[in-house]
DNA sequence: ATTATGTCCTGCCAGC
DNA sequence: TGCTGGCAGGACATAA
């Protein structure tokens, strides 16, 4: 559920409460959370510091040090580069939390990190277990990723998101442009809110065919990605309900700010024709019927 | 190879 | 009140 703006905040979070951080324990109360890891999750984070948090689309990571932090090679003085990362995907209802160590556990508590400093711990708190978390080596890459998200593509707020390359794959597509956009092999981070909210800024249906799209509709299409995302990192996020927080347990305000998403009904901000909800892949496309018709060669 | 579908979970809510 | 079905922001394996 959490997309890119919601992960972005989590990342913000992690990044000034875990960086630096030695890990003392871990422990894993729910074997599902930790399905793909390969080995013993609390052999393999007791002793390591985190350096940062990072992220690309919906997957965030803390490259895992060695020993203690500014760590540098004895031979060469550079610093030592991070071998493994602890890599994270929230799923559907995870949530990384901060919390003093003395907290009760949470009741789907699934992993929990302690520090050698007895500051707050990291828990990993997930109703639906469909996230999960794993150590992983970092693959060698310009940017470096974790191996096992090597396929996930570029998000459109990263730097090395190549426009031009993006409009020329998703042309080649033969599908409809949001099942496109919700394939994280070609644009990461974006999920069912702002997939639709983008379609709604950019006036596309979202069965519009992917192989007739201009290059300057891209464009637009991309202008109303990045827009609905910066605007929600600017609120801290869209949360429906309590599932959706912050490292420290709060809630984001975007929800507010939604034009089309979960407001089947309502009066469309733009012109007034009430929104309309369409079944699409066992879940919901919100849109306006007049500003985003339906194409003539819909695809599903 | 690309594209579409099924499946993993728990909880909430509307409707009966 | 209590049950049932539908729905929920995701990604992966597998099938076609």
């Amino acid at each position: 559920m959490p997309e890119l703006p919601e992960v972005e905040v989590v990342r913000r979070g992690l990044d000034q409460w875990v960086a630096g951080r030695t890990i003392a324990s871990a422990e894993v109360l729910h074997p599902r959370a930790v399905r793909r890891n390969v080995g013993d999750l609390p052999d393999q984070l007791k002793g390591r510091t985190v350096l940062s948090a990072e992220r690309r689309g919906k997957y965030l990571w803390l490259p895992l040090y060695e020993g203690p932090a500014g760590h540098v090679d004895p031979v060469t003085g550079e610093p030592v580069v991070a071998a493994d990362a602890l890599l994270a995907h929230l799923g559907m209802s995870g949530q990384l939390l901060m919390v003093d160590p003395s907290t009760p556990a949470e009741k789907h508590l699934r992993v929990r990190v302690a520090f050698t400093d007895g500051g707050p711990d990291m828990r990993f708190v997930d109703q639906r277990t469909f996230g999960h978390l794993l150590v992983a080596p970092m693959a060698r890459l310009r940017r470096p990723v974790p191996e096992p998200i090597t396929h996930i593509a570029a998000d459109p707020l990263e730097e090395a998101f190549d426009d031009a390359a993006f409009a020329t794959r998703l042309r080649l597509r033969r599908t409809g442009i949001k099942r496109a956009l919700l394939d994280q092999s070609l644009i990461s981070g974006v999920g069912n809110i702002y997939a639709d909210e983008a379609l709604w800024r950019a006036r596309l249906h979202w069965a519009r065919p992917t192989e007739n799209l201009t290059r300057p509709v891209i464009a637009t299409l991309l202008s109303g990605v990045r827009e609905v995302m910066t605007e929600a990192l600017g609120q801290g996020g869209t949360s429906f309900d309590s599932l959706y927080v912050n490292v420290n347990g709060e809630s984001g305000y975007f929800d507010r700010s939604l034009a089309v998403y979960g407001r089947r009904d309502e009066p469309c901000p733009r012109c007034g024709t009430p929104v309309i909800r369409e079944a699409f892949m066992n879940r919901s496309s919100y849109s306006c019927p007049k500003c985003q018709p339906r194409p003539r060669n819909a695809r599903p």
